[in-house]
DNA sequence: ACCTGGGGGTGACACCTGTCATGGTGCGCC
DNA sequence: GGCGCACCATGACAGGTGTCACCCCCAGGT
């Protein structure tokens, strides 16, 4: 009997998820949180062997869960259960620990066959995602280029950035106008979308 | 036994609620659908009683499908189930001849409760949210202002949101100027964040 | 017939943004 | 030490953006 925990801000799909799941003969759920922070203390209780981890949580991010995992629970697998195929978030994903990395929609038959086989050790990665993660190569940000960018992401205003990043003005524009080309976009919103979606953020 | 049909892009949470209200003695799941273009043709073929219908769906909308359905096949109830609670979204849901309101982080024990009553006739509509769509008033914004905020969402600049709504600059202008006044906001992006977080778009 | 309001447009102005050149600092590395 | 590179900053310039005044047309209300 493998002891699942389920890590997931909707309700209703972790719920779902857990009726799909017990009804698997050798699985069962031990533990449903809603919040990246309530991982590590639920798994440590609940003697879970395979978190399931939405990436997008309030707290803690999947991402940033599996690697706290990983650090206290060694024992324990990780499995990134998430709405987004980026790229870059399944490099992340691996990087941070994690065993194996499924999109939300494939389809319900092969989730519980994902979970086993990360259970028996294995690595389970989208084949078509595997390969698109090769391809896009590792971030070529620089680490400020991409906090930059990530307060551009809402469409604030050069001054806005700037004051959250306790930087001037004409330096947001340099890492912005950098961000711009090295993502091959015109405008800041749209090289924020091309980072986001290629996991670079 | 009332029979269900489910709509939503991802397969995973498709096939989970699936499971989920398979468990319900008096519920069975006659059709799954990914697409909202697909919903119409399912639920005549399944002679589904209630249609649970995710709002964001490649082909059509959630609240489109809520429409074409009361128009077509008046005997089918509609329910959304959705990630976004926001206050626009129920009023133009309830416009749209839909049923019932549930957002995705709502208990998942209450969702089968939320069937049944659909099904019985009742409107079944979130009551926090209720009354935030009820405080926020209908949308300020004429339709082609919403139009081109919509076509700003992604940060275009002016001239390509000009190119595609077959318009002049200077008019693209205005009506981004008015759609600023409306919301409050002091740049287009943020504008175009708070009339979709109203569901004004 | 008159007024009101949405839609489309122009022109002008102040301000914001993206780009570039240039300079300085600190760090790791050969 | 010298080199490269990330980082921070300033100044200048072209072009994009937000605002406003003012124009036209047309559909509804009165």
């Amino acid at each position: 009997m493998i002891r699942l925990l389920l890590a997931d801000d909707q309700a209703l799909v972790r719920g779902a998820l857990a009726a799909l799941l017990d009804l698997e003969t050798d699985l069962t759920v031990v533990a449903q949180v809603g919040r990246g922070d309530e991982v590590l203390a639920a798994a440590r209780e609940s003697g879970a062997e395979v978190c399931l981890l939405d990436i997008e949580m309030p707290g803690l991010t999947g991402l940033e869960v599996a690697e706290q995992l990983r650090a206290e629970l060694p024992g324990v697998r990780s499995l990134i259960v998430t709405t987004f195929g980026r790229p870059g978030y399944v490099r992340r994903a691996l990087d941070a620990g994690a065993a194996g990395f499924v999109v939300k929609d494939t389809p319900a038959r092969e989730l519980a066959d994902a979970v086993r086989r990360v259970h028996a050790g294995l690595r389970v990665v989208d084949p078509g995602l595997a390969a698109e993660s090769l391809m896009a190569g590792p971030s070529p940000l620089t680490v400020r280029e991409a906090e930059i960018l990530r307060l551009a992401l809402d469409g604030s205003p050069v001054a806005a950035i700037a004051r959250a990043a306790h930087l001037s003005q004409g330096t947001v524009r340099n890492h912005l106008s950098a961000a711009i080309g090295k993502t091959g976009a015109s405008t800041r919103a749209e090289a924020a979308r091309v980072a986001q979606s290629r996991g670079w953020l």
